[in-house]
DNA sequence: CTAGGATTTGGACTATGTCTAACTCTCAGA
DNA sequence: TCTGAGAGTTAGACATAGTCCAAATCCTAG
């Protein structure tokens, strides 16, 4: 189990061709440490905890960074905000519709079959598979 | 094939236990008429094409309505706008992420296995399936 | 024709996210 | 050590989807 810590950040950044400057290590390590589903809200909540230090538009331009870098993944669930996701790799999600929480389904047992063929000319960018759930009273 | 007209349409309306008006016939008929999905935006270019005749409170209420009626179904696959979707069968969506067009699935042949058990306490709202594809080039 | 509930409306409002121009930081080179 | 240029950050204005509300309008039963 890897512990998350700054310097830690700093290589994972550094490793995805991003130049690691304060603010983007402290948004890294917020996603990473916690390893769960963050709006841009949530995340400069996080991270402005204590005394207010990032902006706005560096939260939103660090989350779009790392969209582009590959260090992280957006997940639309809800049409009023894009959760992020530290974890890249081949999963789904379990969204509860009540709550509003998003958690991970691994994919390791999940098989879908059937799929049909692509039109020409496309090539496939991601498949998302979302579970909605809601609590029954 | 089924011919769609404003008669079909208060029928539909009047069978999900809706009032059926003037707006909301014609929101369904756009709707339904082309069986494509569509953004409020749109619905709402298309009814008022002629002459502005519904205002954009009446097209959000009204789709709010027809979603909890169970007569259309809403699709999340774009941060920045809800699409809705006239068929409410168990099919899934291909979504052109370069051109945000967003067509359905049609195989019943779809089958997902080796989805895990529910927590206990909850009950599943749907599944959503989206493969999200690009244009090659 | 009338009263009252249902529906619609314009416009103000909220929230997420983008844009821009100014400011700050960093670091290589003199 | 100083300098300046490029990268990064910032506040705040802006864009846009969607909600809210009080007033106006539209049925429909009587």
């Amino acid at each position: 189990m890897i512990q998350y810590n700054r310097d830690n950040m700093a290589e994972l950044l550094r490793a995805h061709d991003i130049n690691p400057t304060h603010q983007r290590i402290e948004i890294a390590y917020a996603l990473f440490s916690r390893q769960e589903h963050l709006s841009a809200d949530q995340v400069m909540t996080i991270v402005n905890d204590r005394h207010a230090e990032t902006s706005k538009a560096t939260v939103y331009n660090t989350l779009n960074l790392f969209l582009e870098k590959g260090l992280i993944r957006e997940v639309i669930v809800d049409p009023s905000k894009v959760f992020y996701d530290p974890n890249t790799g081949p999963h789904h999600h379990l969204y509860e519709v009540d709550s509003g929480r998003l958690t991970d389904i691994m994919m390791d047992d999940i098989r879908i079959e059937g799929l049909p063929d692509l039109p020409a000319g496309m090539e496939t960018v991601g498949i998302d598979l979302i579970v909605r759930v809601k609590h029954t009273t």
